[in-house]
DNA sequence: AACTACTCCTGGAGGC
DNA sequence: TGCCTCCAGGAGTAGT
């Protein structure tokens, strides 16, 4: 499973939870290349200081320390444990290695160790996760330079904003646009299928194509993706493939062959834009292609 | 502007 | 059983 925004927030919940207002007793940086920014020293900073919040945009989570900001990525297998005598303990990310796995696993490439007896595991067997250390008052210019999108869970995301800036994405396909984080933030290969799913959209339909209400059905499709994928802290895939199931979540995603919950016609796997991609061919029909070149043409002759 | 290709990586899956 | 090869995939970057 790769974690996306609902894996991100359920780190962000145990991290807020748990750990905030907690001093930092120390550290263990395994792997020295997760740090994007400052030398590996600059941990040596957090020693000593106080956890004062989380904060979460898309699929970013950053945490602010008195000494310094961390801003994280999980990117594809990036995990979270935290455990610990004082703490119930939380595993949010990537399910391998297996949340209850002996830690730190030789893939772990940071501890952080909070008082009184709390450690923080980020594990990541492919090693793309990202770490960067920054002043804090350097954090809201950072997360600005990424020019991301809004937040799925926040209140800025409105079908009127979603209207908008796909309006700017026109002539781009949906699944595409859906991935583009400059767009809306948390949506990964997963959640854009499920979402897809959900709105009854194949993924190659062209934006600006779509009528209002597909817009709107989209719009819904994400929304209802989310507030079942959240509570869960996420899907499970491992490798491509649902492992026991939580309920019927993901429906399609990960199940090539397998029924459509909605309509019962077998699951497909495709490429769309290089990525593996499942949908339902009867639920999500195909854009008719001639039905496309004569809008096009139609709206070339009327703006001339 | 919007495509493609490449770059990071390694565990697991599939082939034989 | 045991090699070998291949593949996934977020996001940044470079090239077309």
């Amino acid at each position: 499973m790769v974690p996306e925004l609902p894996e991100v927030e359920a780190a962000r919940c145990g991290i807020a939870e748990q750990l905030t207002g907690r001093r930092v007793t120390g550290f263990e940086l395994y792997r020295p290349r997760l740090l994007q920014a400052l030398p590996g020293r600059g941990l040596e900073l957090l020693r000593g200081t106080y956890l004062i919040e989380v904060g979460r945009w898309g699929k970013y989570l950053w945490l602010v320390f008195e000494s310094l900001a961390t801003l994280v990525h999980l990117k594809l297998t990036g995990q979270l444990v935290a455990r610990g005598s004082t703490v119930p303990g939380f595993a949010a990310g990537h399910p391998v290695p297996p949340f209850d796995a002996p830690l730190p696993h030789k893939s772990t490439a940071l501890r952080l160790d909070f008082e009184p007896d709390v450690a923080l595991y980020l594990t990541d067997v492919r090693h793309f996760a990202r770490l960067w250390l920054l002043p804090v008052d350097e954090l809201a210019n950072t997360l600005a330079s990424l020019r991301l999108g809004p937040d799925l869970l926040s209140t800025e995301f409105t079908f009127e904003t979603f209207r908008q800036r796909l309006e700017r994405r026109r002539s781009r396909r949906l699944k595409p646009v859906l991935l583009d984080q400059t767009v809306v933030a948390g949506i990964g290969n997963i959640y854009a299928d499920e979402s897809l799913w959900q709105a009854q959209l194949h993924p190659e339909h062209v934006v600006g194509e779509l009528a209002e209400d597909e817009l709107r059905r989209l719009y819904d499709g994400i929304q209802e993706t989310m507030r079942l994928a959240v509570p869960l802290g996420g899907a499970r895939i491992v490798h491509g493939k649902a492992v026991p199931p939580i309920g019927q979540f993901p429906f399609v995603h990960g199940r090539a062959g397998q029924p459509c919950p909605r309509c019962g016609a077998p699951v497909v796997k495709v490429q769309v834009d290089g990525r593996g991609t499942y949908l339902c061919q009867l639920c999500q029909p195909s854009p008719d292609a001639a039905l496309r070149r004569s809008r096009l043409a139609a709206r070339a002759g009327r703006s001339e």
